[in-house]
This record gives structure tokens, sequence and C-alpha cells, in this order.
DNA sequence: AAATTTGTCTATTTACATTTC
DNA sequence: GGAAATGTAAATAGACAAATT
């Protein structure tokens, strides 16, 4: 059986004895020696082996037993270890790999993610102790007056109980003028026929992953992206891979390497603000993603999250390739959080297949937030409210900027949340659980990696997150006194 | 080979002749006589056989060359005639199972589904004549004087403007004090800990699957169902069963045995006013249902969509098996669709991953609305306009039982719809059609069609949609004259 | 640059379970 | 009630392709 194996496999192991170990049957000779990063210990309980095998490796990985970074052993080995066949090691790590626990490359071998510990979802904690928040991007505290103020127009009209029966599905031709109005401001070309309205931009996301893609698909990303992206995708089945970044965004090499050898369907990129290194993509990568998604006919989705934190519109890969991109506009971050509602700009070929997704998910929106929002937006107070946010993102700079001189805090003054670079040496999950028992909540770089890319040592700071700037300013000398004594 | 495969299967052909021209190498014999109801003819395209299989397989059924009901050769005499083994053939039929398009029982064969070639999704179509609507169940036109009366007190508190802030993304206390005494009415016991809010219906439906089920998970369903239900199943690859009925209500034995042979992992039931049958399920039903629940430990979506179509509250599974039923309380439907909200009632054991899926989909839904529809309840204005939406209800039926008294139409005269059986001579979908030619649009029963159960011929009749009392009668009228004509 | 390592995919073998007759 | 018909699932065999050495 081993010669068969040898033979068959051109195997040239030199050393016979280990050969000879790894034959299960003679059961006298231990294993122990054996150099496998993983001896998983199989009781099948009547359950197929290949599941039992899946969800060993998962609790080992749950555990800690296998730790983000560990090298699984060649599936050919653990197939020898067990003695079963290559594909059924394969298939067991299938399900590991869609549950996003490890991530295999062929010639490289298979991987424990670093993310496979965090949890996917970021529902704010509740704590039974004051917590400064700089962990979800939660908008300040805010009266909003300008959409009382809205409101209290719209009530003045006879036909406003309306707003609460189903609406148009697809928003009327004025509110659609507004979205295009307001499009205009993010840089990206829309007409009346490509908006699709929906329930805030995870909605967006949602909907474009479940409309355009299926389970199985592939879409590229950052090497560190979005986490509610991750979690969307995870749900859906879709697996992310991560582009390999040189100078802080997507090598051409590596996306047409995605493109070819992975088979990617989609990439998804925040070309402004870039979410958690703040990165502004430059000219030259955004033209070149366009041309590489046209000459492959991939998607690109355009998250436009933060674009209106630029005083002036800057340049989009929607503009570039308006055939391949779907563009997601939110106005939760922007206009104010409690609006849920996005717009996605498609192509004509890809609306229907989104507008379905988003019945599917939603039925409708609401008539009166979409009203509403269009009202914000045509009188111009939508961009006055993001005035005031760019502003207030340049007050709590000015204090990060102060207190944190010391340390590498990439982004510009006008973003609302601040990357904080820690010495390779630290290890950013474990400040992020010390901040948090010191009462500060900020979330590491391990959050926001996907797959198997090890994630620099860095930490993200929502800098606007906090109830007032005093808030602000304690939670960054708790943070700062933090790195100074670790 | 052929003897070989006699041999093996123990096959007992009584005719040799038919036998040899099975193989495929004896290329001379014409295969014309076979009696196999589908001769797939594969050009596979450097295609993978199975992938290019099951193309052609879904193209022979949108193309009408295979009808709904079909019953397709066997596995093992498709794998004959095209030479490749039983499992290829199965790994084909799964990719088409999983899309909804064919249904595989075991000692029975493969059906293709009776719904494989209505559109799933309802969204109301674009047309260029004027259409009476009785297909989507859109309430009435109204203009929602409470609705506005509410918003205008609460404009006058100062506070008014946090609401568009993120609001707490699992409801306030008070909040959930209203959810608690809008669920009394509807019969279903809740408290402040087991209530998560959803942005309207059809998104609770798409929380609860994706975060209680995973792709490939099987739900147990009544044979004609929500068609909401079936698109958002399709979109998670959740598989849904139909469970057999007797007098009109899922039988006991059914349930039982797709537990076992299934192995459903859930059931989703509508026990007030089913949709489309509008069937009210009795004390004895819902009883059944959660004792089988529990002794299983299945979960039980109870859809609670028109139980305020009940002037007093009735039973509810949730009541019998509170630690097996998520209980979904739409207000779209009862008080306003513009209001896009709904309750969850979950066990505690479930409560967390329906939080978590809800987070995904949405982040968090408008406090805004919220507020507004906790006000609506707490005012007892929302009970107001269920008891209005009675009243029309009965206004409608009256019509309805004027005009079609001489056909069979089912449904309470609080429905706000009804179902209509047609002869079993006419074709239900030949009737849409027709009718949406004269400009009157219902649904015919392919449409709420779970797998392979072969539909009544009827028609579900969206009574209170139409924008009139005018529009409803000259509806029902056509349709009156083409039911007798036809 | 060639050989080796390594993951992945398709198709097959085999066993199994349920329904029908 | 037993045999046949029928779909399904696990594990295997073998080929393939990318990455590493």
């Amino acid at each position: 059986m081993i010669i068969r194996y040898i033979l068959k496999n051109n195997l040239s192991y030199n050393c016979t004895i280990t050969l000879f170990a790894r034959k299960k049957s003679m059961s006298l000779i231990s294993f122990d020696h054996l150099p496998l990063t993983w001896k998983p210990n199989i009781i099948t309980n009547h359950k197929p082996f290949y599941i039992a095998l899946a969800e060993q490796l998962e609790l080992d990985i749950k555990n800690g037993r296998l730790l983000p970074g560990t090298i699984l052993p060649p599936q050919r080995e653990l197939a020898y270890f067990l003695d079963v066949n290559v594909s059924t090691i394969s298939r067991a790590f299938k399900i590991c790999t869609k549950k996003g626990l490890i991530c295999g490359t062929i010639g490289s071998g298979t991987v424990v993610s670093y993310d496979s510990l965090t949890n996917l979802s970021l529902i704010p904690k509740q704590t039974n102790f004051p917590l400064i928040e700089m962990g979800s991007m939660i908008p300040e505290e805010n009266t909003y007056d300008e959409i009382t103020q809205v409101i209290k127009e719209m009530l003045k009209e006879t036909d406003f109980g309306k707003l609460f029966g189903y609406g148009t599905f697809m928003a009327t031709h004025w509110q659609k003028e507004a979205a295009v109005k307001f499009l205009t401001h993010m840089g990206c070309p829309s007409t009346k026929d490509s908006i699709v309205p929906a329930q805030g931009g995870q909605n967006a996301i949602v909907a474009i992953l479940s409309g355009l893609f299926k389970s199985g698909d592939k879409i590229g990303t950052d090497p560190l992206t979005y986490p509610g992206l991750k979690s969307a995708a995870h749900m859906l089945g879709i697996q992310l891979v991560p582009i390999r970044h040189i100078d802080n965004e997507m090598s051409e090499e590596a996306l047409i390497q995605a493109c070819e050898n992975e088979n990617i369907k989609g990439i998804y990129i925040i070309p402004e603000y870039q979410n958690p290194t703040t990165h502004l993509m430059s000219e030259q990568c955004k033209k070149m993603i366009a041309r590489v998604a046209k000459e492959r006919d991939i998607i690109v989705i355009e998250d436009g999250i933060h674009s209106l934190l630029n005083e002036t519109p800057r340049s989009t890969v929607a503009m570039y390739a308006p055939e391949q991109t779907c563009y997601i506009a939110s106005l939760s971050k922007i206009v104010s959080p409690g609006l849920r509602l996005a717009y996605i700009v498609t192509p004509l070929r890809y609306k229907n297949a989104i507008a379905n997704a988003l019945y599917n998910l939603n039925i409708t929106i609401s008539p009166f937030l979409l009203e509403l929002a269009s009202r914000m937006i045509a009188s111009g107070k939508a961009l006055k409210l993001a005035q005031e946010r760019r502003h207030l993102a340049m007050k709590c700079n000015e204090i990060v900027n102060t207190i944190l001189v010391d340390f590498d805090v990439r982004g510009e003054n006008s973003s609302t949340f601040r990357w904080l670079i820690l010495p390779e040496t630290l290890d950013a999950k474990y400040i992020e659980e010390k901040a948090f028992n010191l009462g500060v909540q900020v979330y590491s770089s391990e959050r926001f990696t996907v797959g198997t890319t090890k994630p620099i040592s860095a930490i993200r700071l929502a800098i606007t997150a906090s109830s007032s700037l005093e808030n602000l300013e304690k939670g960054l000398i708790i943070l700062r006194d933090l790195l100074h004594k670790t």
C-alpha cells in the first residue's frame, strides 16, 4: 500500500521509517514524532468522515489549538495519516473554507485565516460600564434640525399621508432627479434609469451580492476591507479573495492574476477613504481597475460610502467603466444614519437582477424616507450636513494629531476615522482587548482581514463616534498611555 | 458492458432489442423509439459534463420542451443513454433541484416543478394600459391621517431630531412594551427580551432564514404558499418541501414523514388567512404542529401577517410551542405598508443568530419609523387602522359574493383576498394571461406552488388592492365574463 | 528551467434508503 | 410483505493546474 502510494505519486521521501510510520494499520508505531502541524483525532460518531473532520478542524481553530497563520499539513499527508483519500480531506477543507476559517492556495498549502477568531459582526457590545466608542463608525449624536425642518414642510402638504402607502416601487421621477443630483456630487455619473434605491448601504451590498453573484462565486477585495462586506459575503456563500497591494493600492498584476486563476466575478472597492486604511485611491489605480474590469468583464462594486468627505468630487471607477460598475451611494454616513437609504447606480444589464434581489430582501422601501431624502438633497440640506460632518472631522483630527503625535496615524484631516499603525512587536488584538478593559472600544486590523493575508498590526479609530470631543480626548489619552506602557 | 449493467443492477427488461439500442457505441441503431421522456443532446463545449447537462435541462424546461409535471427518465436510464455514471446525472439534477426547476423523490422519480415557468418575483408589472390590480396584495390607496397626526405630535418634542441618529440597535424599553402590546392582539405571547425589530415582514423572513438555516437545509411549507418565502429561500439556497394536506391543513403523518425522511429543519406556516388559500388553521392542527415541533426540535416560522383581520385574537402555535417558534408580526399589511416594520418574537436561544442576520442585512432600522410605529400602537391607532381594514374587506367581499355568486370562492368576509377555485378543465395560468390582456391582474395557483405538487386550478383575488370599489366591481365582472365564456 | 509540491475538480464506485408495485 | 425501482450520499480514482523549490 505504501509502496503503491509512492510509486503512483512519485513521492521521494528519503526517510523510509517515517513512511512506514504513516500507515495507520501499523498501530504499534507511534505517530508522535511526525512533523504534522495538525494531528486530528477523529471520532466519526456515525457521521460521514469528511463532516467529522471538518467539525474537528473548526473546533481546534475555535479552541485555539490551531492558531491563525498555522500552515496545515498537505492534504495528501493528512489523507495518508488518516488513511483516507485526498478528496475526502479536500471536501472537509472546503467546508471550513466556506466558513472563512481556512484558505488554501495551490502550491503553498492551506493556512488558518487570521480573522478566524474575531467575531464577524460589529454589533456594539452591551457593557455595564461606560464605554468610549471609537469602534463602530456610528456618527456622533446630533439633533438633525435640518431634517426636522423638512418634515415640517412636508406635513403641510395635503398628500402627506400617502407617503405611508406602498409608493412606487422604484421611486418617482423627481425623486430620481434628486438622486442624480446627489450622485453628481460624488463624482458618479448616473441617469434616472440607472438608479435603484435600497434601505441603506449594507442593504445595497447584500442586494448586489445576492442579485449578481451566486454561492461559490468569488469577489476580489482589498486585503483589509469593510467587515460588513465580509459578513454579507459569508451569509451568501460568496468567497472573498484578497488582491495584493503595492503602495496601498491593488496591484494590476495581482488583480489580473485573481481574474485568471481564482476566476473572480467581481471586485469590491472603496476608492475614497478606504475602510479601514483611510487610503484615497490614485487616479491611475482607478483607471487601471476600470480597464481590467472592461477587459475581463468583471463587476466592480464601488462603495462611495465616504466620498462626500471630499470637499469637491473626485473621479470614480464608475466614470471610467460605467458598464461594469455598480456604485453605492449611502446617505447614512453622510446625511443621517437614521435615514436608512442608499442609491445603487447600476448598468442597465444588471438593473433587473438587482431590483429583484431588493424585492426579495425588503419588498419595498419606505416612501416617506425616500421622499424625505429627496427633499434633503434637492434643498441642498444634505450637502450642508456633509459639510458639517467634514468640519467635525477636522476638529476631531486636530485632537488626534495632538495626542497621538508620536505615532503613525494614517488618514486625511477630513476623515471621520484614522488608521493607527502599531509597532510590529505589538499585537493589535491584544491592544483592542486591553483598551476595551480600560473603557475604550477600538477595532484591530484582524477584524478587517480577508483570507490568509496576515494583517499588519494596526487599529482603526472611529474618531467621530464618541459622544463628545472631551470623550474623544479622554479615550485617545487612555490609548496613548496604553501604547506607551506596553 | 450491457450484460454487466444488467447483472449488476438486476435489471429485468424483457425486450433485449431495446437494451441493445441503449448502448451508445452502437450508433447505427436509432434511439428514436426509446420511451425516454427526455433525450438531451449534450454538447459539452469543453464544459464539465454535469454542468452541460444541467444547463441543457434548464434550457429545455425554460423553452417549454419539458413541461411542468413531466417525469424525467430515471437517473440510471439517462446515465445509460448518455454513457456516463449515475452520479454524474445525479449531480446535474442536484443543480437544477437547487434552482427549483425539478424535484426528485426516491422511488418515484424526478418531476419538473409546476412553478418552473412562473416568474418568482411579484414586482407589479409596468403596463402602458390601465390595469385593475387584483394581483399584488397592495393595500388600497389611503391617506393615513392617523399617522400624520402622530408625526405632528412627535414633531413638537425637542428630541425629535435624534430619531435620525443611529438609535438603539434593538429598540428602547418603551418601544418594546408597545411591541408586546401589539403582539398580544395577535395572540402571540412575548416579553421585551424576545422581540427583535426588522424592516418589514419580508426582511424578517430573510433574517430568520439566513440566521437559523444554511444553504442546503430544508423547510417544510404548505403545498401552496407565500411567493416571498419561495424567493427568499431560493436566494439563500434553502429548499422548500411541501407538506401534504388533509382537509386544507398539514397532515400530521406527512409532517412527521418530512421530518424523518427529508430531514427538514423547520416549517413555515401562516395559520390565519393562509396565503393564498385564505384558510384559518384549526386549533387541533396548531396543537399538532406545536407537539411535533417540540418532539423533533424543529423551528416553526409562524407568519402572523393577516392575524389582525381577526376581530379577536385567536390562538397561535407560538402559544403552544414558544421555545420552537419564531413569530413574525408585520405592520405593513395591517397598519400601513409604508411603515416597513415587523417584529420578530424569538426564543432566547435563537435571538443572537437572528439579530446578527439582521445586522448583516440592514445594520439597523430607522429609529424614526420604529418610534412612529410604537406610538401608533400605544395610542391604539394601529388597531383602529386594522379595524378600518376589516371594514373595507367586508365591503369588498359583498361585491365579490354578489358578482362571483356562481363560483367557488373561498375565504371569510373579513379577508383582504379570496381564493377562486376554477373548474378542473380550466387552466389557471391561461386565465391569468387572458385576464391580464383584458386589463385585470390576478395571480394563478402556479405562482404559489412549492415543488412538484400539482396545484389545483385556482386564482387569488387581492380584492382590496384596486384603487376603488368601482374598479373592483369592473374587474370582477371582466373576470366573471371571461370565466363564463371560456 | 524543470521537477516537485500542493490544492481542486470531475467522474466513478459503492452502498444505502425509501417508495412503488 | 418482499422485490424492484429509484434518488442520494460518501469515498475514491485520476487528471489537472498553479506555486514552490
